[in-house]
Order: C-alpha cells, then structure tokens, then sequence
DNA sequence: TTGACACGGATTGTTAACAATCGTTTTACT
DNA sequence: AGTAAAACGATTGTTAACAATCCGTGTCAA
C-alpha cells in the first residue's frame, strides 16, 4: 500500500492517475475554469484512451470534490460556493500551521534543498509575469511543505485542499493584484529555516487568511466556461 | 457541489456510496480483516448490482487507502505497514486535537446532545460486551466529532483515517483488553461540555497516543500473506 | 410572437460478450 | 518420485453494442 505499484509500468491505474493528476494540474493553474464540461469524448481524446479509464478518472475527480457528476448530464469542473469555501479555508487552518510547525521542527537540509528551490521558481516566474505559472508554484508550495513532512496522506489531503481553493479563488477571487504577494511564502520558509516554530505556524495561517479575506462573496460568481482543449496530453 | 444529489433517489452515484458505505463501516467494526478478498462477483451479488458499479466502488475504495487493487488479481482490504500506521497516527495527531478544540469552543446544544447519547451506547455497548459494536462506536465517536464541527471535508477526512485505523489495529493490535479503555471518550467529551479547549485538546492528543501505544510492530503481523497460505497446508 | 409539444442528435449509463492474466492442476519427462 | 512445462478454470480488464436520458430545434396552434 505505502509504495503502490512499482511494476505497473502500462497499468491502468497510472492511466487513470496521470488524467487524474493532469486535471489537477489545469485546475489548479486555473487553466480549467469551474463549470468547464469534461465530456468523456474529451478526455478520451485528450489521453488516448478508453471509455472506460475517463469514466473512472472522473468518478476519482468527483470523490475528491474536483468535479461533479450531473445523472445523465456528464462531468464539470466544480463550483464551489461560499460554503464549500467556509469549509476549505477552515481544513485548511486546521491542518497547515500544525504542518508547517513540524516542519520547522524536524525539516531536514534536504526538504529545505527543495523549499528553497521552490521559493526561486515562484520568483522567477513572478518576474516574468507568468500568470498560470504564479498560480500553481504558489499553490504547489503548500503542498510541497506536506511533501517534506514525508506523509503520503496529508500530501493528498493538501493538494486536494489547493486545489479546491484554485477553483474557490477563480470563483471569487477579488482580482485585485493583491492577490498573490507571495513574500509570504518566502517569510514562512525563513521562519522555517530558523526553526521557529511559532513564527512558522502563526505566518502560516496568517497567510491562509491573507488568501481569505481577499475573496467577495458578494458580486455575481465568474462562472461561464471557456471552451477549452488545453489538455492534450502530449 | 454543497446540495449534492438531492433528487438522485435510485442513481449511481448512490448506489456506490452504499457500497462504499457499508464496506467502510464492516472495516471500521472489523468485521472485514485486512487481507480479505473482495471479488468482484461477491459484491455483485450482496449489494444485487452489475459489475460495473461494483468495480467503481472498488476504484472509490482504493482511492481511500481501504482496499488495494492488484493487477489482474482484484480488490482486498487493505494490509497497511507500519510506515501507513506512523503516517495514519500522524495525520490524526495534526487534525483531531484541534478539530475537538474547535468544538469546545463553538459546539451548540444539540451537537453536545449527539455527542452525549453516543458515548451512552459506548456505555452500553460496553456493558453488553457486544466487540463489534464497541470498536464500531469507538472509531465513530472520532467522525462524530468532525461531524459536529459541521465541516464535511473534515468528516470524510476522519472517516478515511478512522477506518484505516481499524485495518492498523487488527494489523498491530496488541490484543491487550486495555485497548478498549473508552471513559476517555467520556472524558473528552466532559471538557468539550466544560469549553475546556485546551484540556479538550490535550485529552485528544492523549487518547490518540494511548491508541498508538497499543500497537505492537514488533510481532508477525497477523494476517500476514506467508502466515495465510501457510494456513492452507491442509 | 409566444408557448407547448414532439422529434432528432448527442451524450451518458448499462449490459454483455470478448480478451488477457493469474493460480492451480494436470501431465509428461528425467 | 520429483520437477517443469502445458492446459484448464476462474477472475479481472477491455471493448463494443445497446438503452436511456437530456438538450436543442422545429413545428404548430393559440
């Protein structure tokens, strides 16, 4: 179970997976928009493969709150609303200071190695204005922080939790530039470095909040689709 | 997403989730042990549904950590290793603790009402040495919990670590009748009522560690592949 | 013009047949 | 008898055809 399936080189459950972490990705760099129809002919195409293996992709999508089955209607990205919102954000403060806490306790030079690396990709790309390429490295981060901890299970569990919060801020982010002042980012890994724990925990959830209050519930949802073929794989 | 399938009265969708339902509960009360073989004609037959949802539910099950898919081989419970079990123990450490201070701060009446009957058929359950129905009770109280909070993304977060809890525990159980010392469910729930956040926070903690404790890695796992078909000698 | 109704195309849901794989048993050979 | 190869049975994986449902369109009548 702890290491799945080395030998499946042509299984079709790395199939399923690489779909499975494909749109992932495209939510999470909002290159795929709530309400998006992912028909199964779509993905079929998209991935070169059967009927079967999108089916079962999207079931795995849905369970993880990524998209929603309609009977009879197909697959859409999910539209989160303020109170799947709600919940996120407070998963999300439940778990990552407590994270980024044990990070900065027992991180080693390597899971720095990594953070740090990271830290100058999200850089780099806020130079060049990358806007996708922002998004996911800012998103990613978090999930990086669970990946050094070594837990397979909280890593799933944050990257799903960015994931969803991608599809809540393309919802109703605010769109003020304020959006991504990711120094944040670079203080909490400083504070990790100094094995500050407290400091670490509390810019954490500061941050989560930062990324909170710059939501508006009040104005009118972006929510139309754009069409979109971005996920040929390959 | 929030309303899911309110009209959905014969779908799919929730004829899987009363597969997976009711297989997390037979796992939860450890009345499925890990290792077990769940073909696919078998859950066919005891939920009257076609292969296909049965395999779907089987894919749902995996995505879980509850069941493992083997190539060609089909679907068994889970068997997870003691690097599953640190990841599991962690992972409730990070969560629950905070999860019960939340709701020593913010639980209403009724949720202290839910709780309290719960831990009165703890009580009973206990004098009428129904085991099954105590371990079953036991691992609930944990999702109640998060139920309480009114957070379902917490809930079906504890819901999948609470059951994989009970595959380590009929794994690694030192068998011991100490296992089962449950007046700290009740002390627990004393502090949510008593707003006690922090007293809450700690006797959570605890009582995980003393779950942990409990565990013994040292001797052959029970339910070990080699042990099983040893078994079959005759 | 507008509304209702019915039809047609497209998409999803389901079933059943087929193919591939694994474990076991049988068989053949030393 | 013992070992290894081959055939069998059972189970899973895949595909394709079929059924059901939904959505848009077009027609007709008020």
């Amino acid at each position: 179970m702890a290491v799945r399936h080395i030998h499946d080189t042509k299984s079709s459950l790395n199939d399923e997976h690489k779909i499975v972490d494909r749109i992932y990705s495209a939510v999470m760099q909002q290159a795929l928009a709530p309400m998006t129809k992912l028909s199964e002919s779509t993905i079929c195409e998209s991935f070169g493969v059967g009927r079967m293996k999108a089916r079962r992709a999207l079931l795995l999508l849905a369970s993880r709150g990524i998209v929603e089955l309609r009977s009879n209607r197909g697959a859409f990205v999910a539209c989160p609303d303020q109170k799947d919102a709600d919940e996120v954000f407070e998963a999300r403060i439940h778990i990552e200071p407590s994270l980024t806490a044990k990070a900065a306790e027992s991180i080693d030079e390597q899971g720095l190695e990594t953070l740090n690396e990271h830290i100058n990709k999200e850089k780099q790309a806020r130079q060049s204005e990358n806007r996708q390429e922002i998004i996911r490295l800012s998103g990613e981060f978090h999930v990086l922080v669970a990946t050094v901890s070594g837990n397979a299970f909280l890593t799933r569990t944050l990257r799903e939790l960015v994931t969803r919060t991608s599809l809540i801020v393309a919802m109703f982010g605010s769109g003020r530039p304020s959006c991504c002042r990711d120094d944040e980012h670079e203080q909490i890994l400083e504070a990790i470095e100094a094995r500050n724990v407290k400091r670490a925990s509390k810019l954490t959830r500061e941050h989560l909040e930062h990324i909170r209050l710059d939501l508006d519930f009040t104005r009118p949802h972006k929510a139309e689709p754009d069409l979109v073929n971005l996920l040929r794989a390959d």
